[in-house]
DNA sequence: CTTTGAAGTTTTGCATGCATTTTTTTGTAT
DNA sequence: ATACAAAAAAATGCATGCAAAACTTCAAAG
C-alpha cells in the first residue's frame, strides 16, 4: 500500500493496527496523532526534549515528517520549540491548566446556549435516557461508568449545538486534557452529589430550553469541576511528600 | 522588498530587514506569519491552489519550512491538505463564518465572566474611559475611530479576564477572520444605534460585576454583530448580481 | 579539586534529491 | 471537431545531505 521503503519499516505494518479505518493517511498525519498520543499519554516527559532520532527510528520515519509535527504540535501547545534545541514537552503549571478548564467551560457553556435554540426534542430525550442511566451508575458508585455516561451527556450537548468548528475546538482542547485526566476522572466524596445535582438543574434548563441559565450551569459547572480535581491533585501530591 | 537573499546567509544578518523586533526568529516561524498574512489579505484566492514553488522563491526558502508551515495552517483550518495533491485555500461558506463568530462569541463571553470576578476598579474607569470616546465617535459618526476603540473595550474585557491562553486562542480566531473583517467593519445605519446600546448594557453589566448578565450580553453582541455583518455581505453581493 | 577551553560528537535547521503521483500535453482514432 | 490514450512535464511526499549550533569530553591551568 504505501509500498515498499526499503529501509524502514518492513516488519512495521503500519497499516493494520495503527490506522483503525482511514486507509491513506499521510506519514504526517499519522506521525502527529501517534507523537500527540506519546505527548498526552506522558510516555514522554513534561520537560523532557524531544528525540528526534529515537521517535524517527520508533515510528520508522525521516525527521521530515516528525518535524512537521512537532510544528503543529508546538502551535496547540503542547511542545515548546527551543531556537537551534529542538522541542521540548511543555510543562503544564497548575495555574496553566485552570485557563485551559475555563477556556473548556467557556465552549461547552455556549454550546449549551446555543444548543436550547437548535436541539430536537428526540435529541433531549436522548440526553435525559443518558441522564438517568448516570444516575443509576451515580447511585451505585460505579465511577468509570458514570465517567462515560457524564462525557457522553457533555458531547451531546455539544453536539446539539450544530457547530462543527466548535465541536472541533472543544474536542481539541479536551484532548490537551487527557493528561490530566486521571485527576480529573476521580471524584471526591462530597464533590460528586453536587455534580449530580448540577446535571440535574443542566437537564431542567435544557427541557425548558433557557439558554442564558443552561450556559450558566455549565460554566460553572466545568470551573467546579476543576476545582475538584485540582484540589485531588494537590492532596495526592502532598500525600507522596512532593 | 522580499529581499536579495541569493545564496544563504553570508551576508544575510537576519535581524536588519525581516525580522522587525524579534531576533533570532526561525525561519519557518517567519515563514509561517507571511503565509497567514498572505492568505488572510486574500493574495491568494478562497480554493485556490498553493503554489509551493513560488511561494518559496518569494520567501526566499526552501520548501521544507514552507510545508511546515503549511501544516500549521492546516491544522488552524486555513488551508486544505489534499493527499498528494498539496494544499488548496480553504474556502469558507457563510456557515463556516457563522460558525466561527460562534466560537468567538463563546471565547469572549467566558472573557466577560471571568473578567467580573477579576478586573481591577482602574480597569473598568479605563474601558469606560474608552466607553465615552467611542460614544464620541459614534455622534459623529467616525466608523474607523469607532471601530478601533470598539476593539480596544472587546480586548480590554478579554485582558482582564486574566486567561493568557484564552487570550491567545481569541486573537488567534479574530485573525483568522480578519479576511472578513472588511464586511464586519461595515455597519448597517440602524444597526450602529443598537450596537452602542448593547456596549451601555455591557458597561453596566462590568461595573455592577454582574458575570452572568455580562457573558449574556457578549454572547449575544457579538451574534447579533455576525447577523449584521453577513446581510451586509449578502446585500453587497446582489448588488454585484452574484 | 574547580574552572577553562579546545577538540570531538551529536543535534538542529534547512536545502536538496528522488521515487510517485498528478497534471498537462500531444497524438490518434472515432 | 470530440474523446480517449500515451507520453512528457510538473508537483508532491518524504528521505537524505550538510553547514552551523549546541552539547561532551577531557586535559591543562588556576
Amino acid at each position: 500500500m504505501t509500498g515498499v521503503i526499503l529501509h524502514y519499516n518492513e516488519g512495521a505494518e503500519p497499516s493494520d493496527v495503527n490506522s483503525r479505518e482511514r486507509e491513506a493517511e499521510s506519514l504526517h498525519d499519522e506521525v502527529l496523532t501517534r507523537l500527540r498520543n506519546v505527548i498526552v499519554e506522558g510516555q514522554l516527559a513534561p520537560g523532557a526534549r524531544v528525540p528526534e532520532k529515537e521517535l524517527c527510528a520508533e515510528f520508522g520515519v525521516s525527521r521530515t515528517p516528525l518535524r512537521e509535527a512537532l510544528k503543529v504540535l508546538a502551535a496547540e501547545g503542547l511542545v515548546e520549540l527551543l531556537p537551534n534545541r529542538g522541542a521540548r514537552v511543555r510543562r503544564f503549571t497548575e495555574q496553566d491548566v485552570r485557563n485551559l478548564f475555563e477556556i473548556l467551560a467557556a465552549l461547552e457553556s455556549a454550546a449549551g446556549r446555543l444548543a436550547c435554540t437548535r436541539i430536537t426534542n428526540a435529541e433531549i430525550a436522548a440526553i435525559e435516557r443518558l441522564h438517568y442511566e448516570m444516575y443509576g451508575h451515580y447511585m451505585r458508585r460505579e465511577l468509570p461508568a458514570y465517567f462515560r455516561l457524564n462525557q457522553a451527556i457533555h458531547l451531546g450537548i455539544v453536539d446539539a449545538a450544530r457547530n462543527p468548528a466548535l465541536k472541533e475546538t472543544y474536542e481539541g482542547f479536551t484532548a490537551r486534557m487527557r493528561q490530566f485526566r486521571y485527576s480529573a476522572n476521580t471524584i471526591a466524596r462530597d464533590r460528586w452529589g453536587e455534580a449530580m445535582r448540577e446535571h440535574e438543574l443542566m437537564l431542567d434548563a435544557l427541557r425548558r430550553r433557557s439558554s442564558e441559565e443552561l450556559g450558566s450551569i455549565l460554566f460553572d459547572h466545568l470551573l467546579k469541576k476543576f476545582e475538584a480535581a485540582s484540589q485531588t491533585l494537590r492532596r495526592s501530591a502532598d500525600d507522596n511528600g512532593q
